[in-house]
DNA sequence: GCCTCCCGCCATGTC
DNA sequence: GACATGGCGGGAGGC
């Protein structure tokens, strides 16, 4: 396969010769020029020209070499960065330009006043500059981190062609957007700590886009349930109070590397994946932060991990992954920031592009927010073929909701994160609202294609191991995550006992012949009263139930009504199905996956989370070298990051 | 007055 | 020793 290797360098060349006809505008641009050199002269530091000595040249052939500064040539063209990034992005390919027309359809209301403003604030402080150079500097917002990072990535496809191997020279970036190298190498962090870019040489960056970003987040958020930080957030959330007693890890350091930009972004995102309402607080990440770290919990501690992350934020805010809000509060206000990018994802589409970057979908507008319209139906979990049922207490009966399309079972009450988890729909007006859930509906249209396809394959692979997995249990839904929150989180039942859970059933292919036990009866101690506390629903009754469902009310793209499945539906801690899929599976009492736990008496399937303590036992080495993700790097374990200066890990990333 | 975060010093680690 | 990397906190703009 011929691979292509797209510099920086690469795409001035195109810029240049795109640059003589129709872009050298005459006069303002050249005053431009000279009025950001002006302005760099001003601005660049002298001390680290002074002291490193490296800033001295801006030839950009010298990709591999840093290249020396000279500050009067520090914007060695007419343009403005913003100018730049934009002839940039444009002659680079057709994908890029379409992704900055979608950038441009599609970049939230805030998101594109903000910049709208700030071009032109940046338009006005160049022209200013001609006149009045000593009072028109940037303003800070102009050069904000997060405003850099936008810049940093137009520069690049979301989505890369797999041929493309893009290298990012961290000099010729920091020359192009006329910055610092170290602040650069502050959204490099971030991004890395994603997977956004991996290091390959001093110096040097590949860049992967968001490509691998779902799966990154995926073992995120598994890494954070192992490290128990859910725990963690939950509480701190629920109770907004440093009680500074939970010291979650035991593994602990107050190395430098520990401290990195990186894992600190990290544990940031995880933060955010394992939170129930999927927003984090700067006062609660930053607490948990220095408790991880075991460092004295000093004012001045604090601040500096505020700080730290008020910077990862802000570059996670340009990747349209959180978005700020604010809390109110009687002293003064209170840093919010609510997680925008995708959830729920799981192991068969891990690999799917969701381009969820452009569109900003709120915690409430990802996978469950239709079920909003209806509040009887605040969480859903897709029931297949094979799926045992996780535990459910016996003591909240069990309703059939035939009003539906879709078969619901529910026990319990209802979830708090999702009760609460819209307020972004809130916001917006009804057509708007109206359209973002058309979108959001056919969004999840698609990955429910996706994923049913995938977990009844993986079902499949299930029952011929004979047994009930609990890895296709907690992976089968796209909407785990807010099932597993509520299981574990919220309820804080580690035993795993759902307090409260949704199942229905899509009449999708494949299922026609699946069953559900449904609870006869009370039951006692969490355990059925009887020895088979369930009854058979027959399918003509489920049928003609789901054939007077309202579709108006919740079409999710199904089918109006259930196909004739046989169901029973289960009750108390019994996660049996009565039948499979497949034929075969027909008249098989037990789970089609094979022995269920509950006939043993044994907890549910849901095993994590462990206690903190355990878990990071279990998975101490997720932090323990920076950017070392476990199943991310396999070849992790062979490298030794340093941490001031990175050994070379060129091919790390070999690994995905 | 507090929030926000830019700026750049300088420690650490690699070459 | 030179240089890359990036932790860190002062301090100022912004609200």
């Amino acid at each position: 396969m011929e691979i292509k290797c797209l510099s920086l360098k690469d795409l001035l060349n195109i810029r240049t010769l795109m640059n003589k006809s129709s872009f050298d505008e005459p006069g303002s641009i050249n005053e431009q020029k000279e009025n950001i050199s002006m302005e760099r002269k001003k601005t660049t530091p002298l001390k680290s020209e002074s002291v490193t000595g490296h800033w001295k040249v801006s030839s950009l052939d010298i990709a591999h070499i840093t290249p020396i500064k000279h500050p009067e040539r520090a914007h060695p063209d007419p343009w403005t960065p913003t100018a730049n990034l934009k002839m940039l992005s444009s002659a680079a390919s057709p994908e890029i330009r379409n992704r900055e027309m979608k950038k441009t359809l599609f970049r939230p209301l805030e998101n594109e006043e903000k910049m709208i403003e700030e071009e032109v604030e940046m338009d006005e402080s160049c022209q200013y500059e001609a006149s009045d150079d000593a009072e028109r500097r940037p303003s800070r917002k102009q050069k904000s981190l997060g405003l850099l990072c936008q810049k940093f990535l137009a520069l690049y496809p979301d989505y890369p062609e797999t041929s493309e191997s893009i290298s990012i020279s961290l000099d010729e970036v920091a020359t192009c957007l006329a910055v610092e190298r170290r602040r650069i190498y502050d959204i490099v962090n971030v991004l890395e700590s994603l997977m956004l870019v991996s290091r390959s040489a001093k110096n040097m960056y590949v860049w992967h886009g968001r490509s691998r970003l779902v799966q990154t987040l995926q073992e995120l958020h598994r890494a954070a349930r192992e490290q128990g930080y859910h725990l963690q957030i939950n509480q701190r959330e629920e109770h907004c109070a440093y009680a500074g007693t939970h010291v979650l890890s035991a593994h602990t350091s107050s190395r430098r590397k520990d401290k990195s930009l990186r894992i600190m972004s990290q544990k940031f995102v995880m933060l955010f994946l394992v939170s129930k309402s999927h927003t984090v607080t700067l006062d609660s990440a930053a607490k948990i932060l220095i408790e991880e770290g075991q460092d004295e919990s000093s004012d001045s501690k604090y601040k500096t991990k505020v700080r730290r992350l008020y910077d990862i934020a802000n570059v996670l805010t340009s990747l349209n992954l959180i978005k700020k809000l604010q809390l109110k509060e009687e002293k003064g206000r209170k840093p919010v920031f609510e997680w925008i990018g995708p959830l729920g994802f799981h192991n068969s589409n891990a690999d799917e592009p969701v381009d969820y970057s452009r569109k900003s979908l709120g915690s409430s507008e990802a996978p469950r927010i239709q079920f909003e319209e209806s509040a009887a139906l605040p969480s859903v979990t897709p029931v297949l073929p094979g799926m045992s049922f996780p535990s459910v207490p016996a003591s909240t009966p069990l309703a059939y909701l035939p009003q539906t399309p879709l078969l619901m079972l529910y026990s319990g009450h209802l979830s708090e994160g999702i009760a609460h988890s819209s307020p972004p729909s809130k916001h917006l007006g009804k057509r708007e609202r109206q359209e973002e859930d058309e979108e959001d509906l056919a969004t999840q249209r698609k990955r429910r294609s996706v994923s049913i396809e995938s977990e009844v394959a993986e079902t499949e692979s299930c029952s011929s191991r004979g047994r009930n997995s609990p890895a296709v249990s907690r992976e089968m839904s796209p909407w785990n995550m807010a099932v597993d929150e509520e299981e574990e989180g919220a309820s804080g039942a580690i035993d795993g006992q759902l307090s409260s859970h949704y199942l229905y059933v899509p009449n999708t292919a494949g299922l026609n012949s699946l069953k559900f036990l449904m609870p006869g009866g009370h039951t006692q101690g969490g355990m059925p009263a009887v020895a088979m506390p369930c009854f058979l629903v027959p399918s003509p009754l489920i049928a003609s139930s789901m054939a007077s469902g309202s579709e108006e009310v919740m079409n999710y793209g199904f089918p109006s009504m259930l196909s004739p499945a046989r169901f029973v539906m289960a009750g108390g801690a019994y996660g049996v199905t009565e039948g499979l899929s497949s034929p075969d599976h027909h008249g098989n009492k037990e789970a089609g996956c094979g022995s269920s736990p509950r006939a043993s008496g044994t907890p549910p399937l849901l095993k994590t989370p462990v206690t903190p303590k355990d878990a990071v036992l279990g998975s101490k080495s997720f932090f323990e070298t920076p950017g070392d993700f476990p199943a991310l790097t396999s070849q992790s374990a062979a490298r030794k990051r340093g941490s001031a200066q990175r050994r070379l890990d060129v091919g790390h990333f070999s690994a995905n």
